[in-house]
DNA sequence: ACATATATGTTGTAATAACAACATCGGAGG
DNA sequence: CCTCCGATGTTGTTATTACAACATATATGT
């Protein structure tokens, strides 16, 4: 396994990547590997372990009984997901945790961290801290998707998302992580009306779009 | 201040009362009261405080340039808000937090959690743990709030939020905590809508309703 | 009990989105 | 190079909502 990408990520941030080898048994480290549009947790059910993603992303979901898609985040690598579940023993999951492409998953159980380890381990509590930030930038995640989805509009729930992404890329010009079924599911929005409304606002001189990549107009009013 | 009462919040779960006394000073607390209304925490600012809540309620929401209200949580005595703001130095509020209704507001520094405390208090390490758990739990209140605003109807919203309602009550008669603007803006619909929405399904024998007493009624389909 | 303010319910209209059906584009594989 | 298939764009119709304006009910303070 590469500890060095590992300790990369927030969850182990300022753990050695050896450190991270010997916390790795006190964890009940597993991986495991899926296809995309293969379903790595389910609504309803419950679990102990939360996920960290090695390779490829993960879509957070949820699916109404009408068949609508929700999608209230997307998982890049080194990000984790379902930790507040696992944080809750027994909690039903509300959502999917879905394979957005071909994905690699380590999980781990979060048992061993509130329960003092038997060898006390040096890292234990760096983990729990590290933990505690990275659950605030995820509950940081979700407020962000309730922001983007507050306006009643489409162009109002696109226009508050782009441009997030701009200052996120730190310019007007820049790739997004959806296509754009995934885009219309975390705006919450239908697939075929967004893509015509981003058609209305390029022809309003507002965005100029070519499949992923976006470009905020100056409409300095 | 009451120790008894925060002692048997999940914050300081696990904390006896005198030891809760000892801790106020290295998370340099503070106490403020608010009227109605009044704003505790502004969108766009940072905090390095936590709130919780001692009696009141405080309401989580945005205002978008438009004007329009959307209510993230709301925020019930023995309750912690802007918590995750507080654990990352800086990050600006999305959010603005209102009271409610007369409230009075614990305010904790959260610096003193990841530095290692001077005296390393043995409760130190439960705080956080508990910290951990909270968060947890407020991230599934922010995912149970998309849950209910993710169908696209009005009904399809309110059906969510009531059957949940009811499923935490442990009873189909109920009372909910919002009154109908609070209510609307937590869906994120219009008020009078909502409010005829409310009445068709009256008249459609789904439910019963009183001011803020709801029943939902047996449909057996 | 009264006047006033606030909350809730009702109605109609205009704007908007959902939905379905189809057209077009672009990439992958033969 | 061609075919196929999934993704994206387009259009028109229908359903639903937002919004405004108003009516009614309930609470508050004197």
């Amino acid at each position: 396994m590469d500890f060095n990408f590992l300790s990369k990520t927030i969850l182990f941030h300022g753990i050695a990547p050896q450190d991270i080898q010997s916390l790795m048994g006190c964890l009940n480290a597993t991986t495991k590997k899926y296809k995309k549009d293969e379903f790595i947790l389910y609504s309803g059910d419950s679990t102990s372990f939360m996920g960290i993603v090695l390779s490829g992303s993960v879509s957070i979901e949820n699916d109404d009984i009408w068949g609508n898609r929700s999608i209230l985040d997307l998982i890049c690598p080194g990000q984790v997901f379902a930790e507040n579940y696992a944080c809750i023993p027994g909690e039903p999951l509300m959502i999917n945790a879905v394979a957005n492409e071909s994905t690699e998953i380590l999980f781990l159980s979060t048992q061993s961290m509130f329960s003092v380890c038997a060898n006390t381990c040096a890292f234990h509590n760096k983990l729990i801290q590290n933990m505690l930030l990275l659950s605030a930038q995820k509950s940081l995640n979700l407020s962000r998707r309730i922001l983007h989805t507050s306006s009643k509009t489409i162009r109002g729930r696109l226009l508050s998302y782009l441009s997030y992404q701009a200052t996120c890329h730190g310019s007007k010009s820049f790739e997004i992580p959806f296509n754009r079924q995934q885009l219309a599911d975390y705006l919450n929005v239908d697939r075929s009306t967004m893509s015509n409304e981003l058609s209305k606002m390029q022809k309003d001189g507002i965005i100029k779009l070519n499949r992923n990549h976006f470009t905020l107009l100056n409409t300095d009013s």
